[in-house]
RNA sequence: UGGGUCGUCGCCAAGCGGUAAGGCACGGGGUUUUGAUCUCCGCAUACCAAGGUUCGAAUCCUUGCGACCCAGCCA
């Protein structure tokens, strides 16, 4: 086995990384963050960012802190970061440090004063409009601010006093002097600190101006000596200013931006801000709403670490932006649920079938493998009587082409026992068919029949031992495949998103499910308990992903 | 009209001057007491376009074309 091997797919940063590596740069360390701001839960994007980051420094024997962006207080919380604590936890990665950028306000308030000090910041007391104005467009050059000359002594004291509180919020900004005309507008003498009084979840009132993102991020990247920063497409015009601001001061480190393409799945949404609107404006029922491409959301629906893991590997990482198909994410959780879910039965729009001439009180326990390959999960028993519960879907009056389920007058096996034949339909005054009349065969308990060929298999319960419950099914949220560039996304949302089934019937083996636990429901899905809503007497599961479908009616 | 970035199969994506990997999707065959799984087979003479360099170009050069991002005291 050569070290060459490679033991991942190429990408991009890996190639830099191990090129890095090959250079000893860095003393041949790797130190990554996942950096989220607390504005929100975290969701399948951020979980392509988590798995890149953590993913990269476990590779390479390095390691990967969690790190909390939260300099803008009016938008965070704890719940928050308690949430995004969770789901990184949830999704399998231990972060080295737990870090704040709030960690750093004193050091990064001396680097803003050293920066003054060397007459490369400056005290602007134009307004938001003005200094908008002052910017300039995509192109024409920006003017200076009449405060851009202010003498250092003058900075430096304005700059205290902002700290002590003595000024209006927005009545003073400190901004980088860097260059008004620069083609690139984040160059044109960005603002690095604000006044703003508002209370901080972790420094209280401790502060009333804050640093902004550009100015923080770099030096916190650099205060933990990160190797190498990763984030997204759109700061990379953000670099040249990463890189001034480190170039200006001497830090511990300079760490290396890298950007790549975020991540965009068809029929959902990835913006926190439109995630947040769906919750506040209850579209959905909450951030961990099973229709939701949260962590939270994907794991109350019944999606597994592993196979997120999987589909954020699966996806690559480049620089293209790029729209994933759901079908991709659905593959990953199939994947793994058809190796380790466990099979039970259950019956979602139940049909009464009665046999005729199964003994009247009999019960049989039937003993139905947990799994038709992996043979050492265990088999369960399945109690089976004269009057059992199949699905609407598996008979039909007028079959369509190559039907292979019920039909009058013909057969089909029941899954993990015996071979019925229908001999009448009962039909209410209406024509619906509202029952079964059936006849089984005794002597096809666990072999086939002899001389002819029953091609069909359904499900079915018992309709005394087996137990009532409710079914969700969802459906995608959005009704069309990038609901972000609609006019209005709100416009794109599925009604129908999400089904509930009341009537349902499962085998008794469920009694005691458990939320972590993830069956396979024969022939129609994976579903699991769902967390919040089941209670003892009353069972609620949720559809994680269908079966695939390699046949479909009509 | 400024700056930055990106164009390889329906969707992702390897490829780094030596003659188009792989996955998803899709189509077809086989196995199957789940129309699932598993398995076998098929699926870009072609890499945004046009020129050029070269024995040889998806890879290098030139010129076009298309897409995305940037004018918060958000991140």
């Amino acid at each position: 086995m050569s070290t060459n091997d490679n033991q991942f797919p190429s990408n991009f940063i890996r190639q830099i990384i191990a090129d890095d590596l090959s250079n000893n740069k860095n003393n041949g360390k790797v130190v990554t963050r996942f950096p989220p701001e607390p504005n929100g839960y975290l969701h399948i994007g951020h979980a392509k960012s988590i798995c890149l980051n953590f993913g990269i420094a476990i590779e390479n024997n390095g390691v990967c802190n969690l790190r909390f962006d939260d300099t803008n207080p009016e938008k965070e919380s704890v719940e928050y970061m308690e949430s995004i604590k969770r789901d990184v936890q949830w999704l399998g990665f231990t972060w080295n440090e737990l870090c704040h950028a709030s960690d750093y306000f004193e050091p990064l308030y001396n680097y803003a004063v050293q920066l003054i000090g060397q007459g490369q910041a400056y005290i602007d007391s134009l307004s938001a409009e003005q200094i908008r104005a002052y910017r300039g467009t995509l192109t024409e050059p920006g003017k200076e601010s009449p405060d851009r000359n202010r003498s250092v002594a003058e900075n430096l004291d304005l700059f205290k006093r902002m700290r002590a509180g003595e000024f209006a919020d927005g009545q003073y900004v400190l901004r980088a002097k860097i260059d008004m005309a620069s083609p690139n507008i984040n160059m044109r003498d960005p603002a690095i600190y604000r006044i703003r009084r508002v209370h901080h979840q972790r420094t209280g009132n401790e502060w009333c101006i804050y640093p902004m993102y550009d100015y923080t991020h770099c030096i916190s990247d650099a205060i933990e000596g990160i190797t190498h920063s990763l984030c997204t497409l759109e700061f990379e015009d953000h670099r040249p200013l990463y890189d001034w601001v480190l170039d200006q001061l001497q830090t511990p480190c300079h760490p290396q931006q890298i950007e790549f393409a975020r991540l965009q799945l068809e029929y959902t949404i990835v913006s926190k801000r439109k995630l947040n609107q769906l919750v506040t404006e209850k579209h959905v029922k909450g951030w961990d709403d099973p229709r939701m491409p949260t962590i939270a959301g994907l794991r109350r629906a019944g999606f597994t670490p592993k196979a997120i893991r999987d589909f954020c590997e699966r996806i690559g990482l480049t620089k293209q932006n790029s729209w994933i198909e759901m079908g991709v994410l659905d593959y990953c959780i199939r994947e793994d649920l058809n190796e380790n879910a466990l099979r039970v039965m259950a019956v979602l729009q139940p049909l009464r079938v009665v046999i005729s001439n199964y003994p009247e009180t009999q019960v049989e326990q039937l003993e139905i493998s947990n799994h038709p390959q992996r043979h050492e999960l265990g088999k369960r028993q399945v109690p089976f009587s004269k009057v059992i519960l199949i699905e609407q879907d598996d008979f039909a009056q007028l079959p369509p082409p190559k039907y292979k389920r019920l039909v009058v007058g013909g057969e089909v096996r029941l899954r993990g026992s015996y071979v019925i034949r229908c001999n009448e339909a009962i039909k209410d005054t209406d024509g619906n068919v509202i029952g079964l009349h059936c006849s089984y065969d005794p002597e096809t308990l666990g072999k086939n029949p002899e001389g002819r060929k029953v091609k069909g298999v359904i499900h079915w319960v018992c309709e005394q031992q087996s137990y009532p419950a409710e079914v969700r099914l969802y459906h995608s949220l959005f009704k069309v495949p990038q609901p972000d560039n609609e006019e209005n996304f709100l416009d794109a949302l599925n009604s129908d998103s999400l089904e509930v089934l009341t009537n349902c019937r499962v085998e008794a083996s469920l009694a005691d499910a458990k939320a972590e636990n993830r069956y396979q429901f024969e022939r129609t899905g994976y579903f699991c308990l769902d967390a919040e809503d089941s209670t003892d007497g009353k069972l609620v599961f949720n559809r994680t992903v269908t079966l695939r479908e390699g046949w479909v009616k009509d």
